[in-house]
DNA sequence: GCGGTAGTGTTCAAATCTGTTCACTTGCGT
DNA sequence: ACGCAAGTGAACAGATTTGAACACTACCGC
């Protein structure tokens, strides 16, 4: 085997158990302590797990703050933050405003803790967690039941329920995809049903979408484009999306 | 198991069910006591939690509580955990249960993640972090919305209006106090609100309540005694206690 | 108050893990 | 053929973790 098959498989086996063995991992391998180690050295540098006494541990998230997830999507990250500044000026003060689950939106929830006498709804519990821990008394922050599906997003008919019995004056949603044809689409099945009941509860929609998701398509529509009353994406947006999606939405707002 | 996992899963059980006893961990993790205490003061001086006399808490009440308070909880956790374990036993394979929002329904929830096709539901966010963090396909958990009180649990007219359109065969209801006059009762009046919610919802209710809560009166009623199919208590109730719940409840079970 | 029980921290030894150094092999290009 | 760089394994001294013993302290019931 080679060292750096070796490796990803040592990687795969810490994301899955959460950490690892020196020991337990020379052994199934058949190399010797030392090897293993230089291995857990080599990926630790690159920040893709967090080596230990007896082993390794995968970086666990959110325990300091951001720690790099990945080299390749650093830069998309700063759009996303971009976009999440920007989005976090069309919201105002007293106003009751929902956040779906996404990377964008949980973005934007931190850029909304200083905003006063705001009311969030969101089915995202890290979203949630954010103005939690802000721990603001002038703001509300109602979380919609449900089940919880692997990205932390509550879905299903008890979220869908708690959403229709609320009325919002804008909702930031995150999508997976979007295109002319498809409109706003993500992978998951339960969750656009919990973004279309967000949707209906609200009187405007502002989607979050940095460039690479114009053409993405997932296999289910959450809106069409022109439900859109805003979307905010970054200057990478090709001249021909921004044609459709001007054409199809009141305001594309370009973040730098 | 490694250091630091040991340390993160201590940290999580402290975070859920509130405090923790050395001599617990000590036996979950089959380490020795002295291992424990290390690992205590390690995350206590990182400020992560609280170090008291027989374990220690979560860092949050500190700053209120008068001196003792702490210690006290602990010493109460292991008759908190016997009475988790017993109520365990009541629960069917392939049912749908209800846990409310307590220490001592976080303690029972560590037990009945090993119950095959359960379904779950809790207005608790630890409860449900108990469950999603066994991560068993065949079991579905599912949250209430609502807003989220100090003591992690989401109450108000969403977590109402969520519980409401569901149906549960048993409920598990921590209270904080209980008496004749006043019956189950709680200090805070939107968990109150959210527990009668719960009541209604269930066929069977399950109070889960130690000896301490016994004579103590919350500003809010949850429900009379005689609402309560089972009482499950500790050894140490006093045999007037027992007397008059016999006489209100179906059944009043003691763990030793 | 006062004794008994349970919990605590210190100290020490054993076990385990770590990084460094050096030797060896293998594949590659000059 | 030769050098050489990368990868690996072995040995060893030093560091870390763990458990046990023990003297000390805190808490509870009486």
């Amino acid at each position: 085997m080679l060292a750096p098959q070796r490796q990803a498989a040592i990687l795969d086996r810490v994301r899955a158990a959460g950490g690892v063995r020196v020991s337990d991992l020379a052994a199934e391998f058949g190399v010797s302590d030392m090897t293993i180690r230089r291995d857990l050295e080599a990926l630790a540098d690159r920040g893709l797990l967090a080596k230990v006494h007896g082993g390794a541990t995968s970086v666990q998230p959110g325990s300091t703050d951001e720690p790099g997830f990945a080299a390749k999507s650093i830069r998309q990250r700063s759009e996303k933050a971009a976009i999440a500044v920007r989005a976090a000026q069309l919201v105002t003060p007293g106003t009751a405003v929902a956040l779906s689950a996404g990377t964008t939106t949980a973005e934007l929830a931190q850029r909304l803790v200083d905003v006063p006498e705001l009311t969030v709804v969101t089915n995202s519990i890290p979203v949630a967690d954010v103005f939690y821990r802000a721990g603001r008394p002038d703001q509300t922050v109602v979380l919609t039941g449900g089940v919880r599906t692997p990205s932390d997003a509550l879905v299903g008919p008890v979220a869908v329920a708690a959403i229709r019995s609320l009325h919002l004056d804008v909702l930031f949603l995150g999508v997976h995809g979007m295109s002319e044809r498809a409109g706003f689409t993500t992978p998951n099945l339960m969750e656009a049903d919990t973004n279309r009941a967000l949707i209906a509860a609200a009187e405007r929609l502002v989607v979050l979408a940095d460039h690479t998701k114009w053409g993405t398509v997932g296999i289910s529509s959450i809106a069409e484009l022109s439900e859109a009353h805003v979307v905010v994406s970054d200057a990478a947006l090709p001249p021909p999306a921004r044609a459709t999606l001007t054409e199809h939405v009141e305001e594309l707002v370009i973040v730098p």
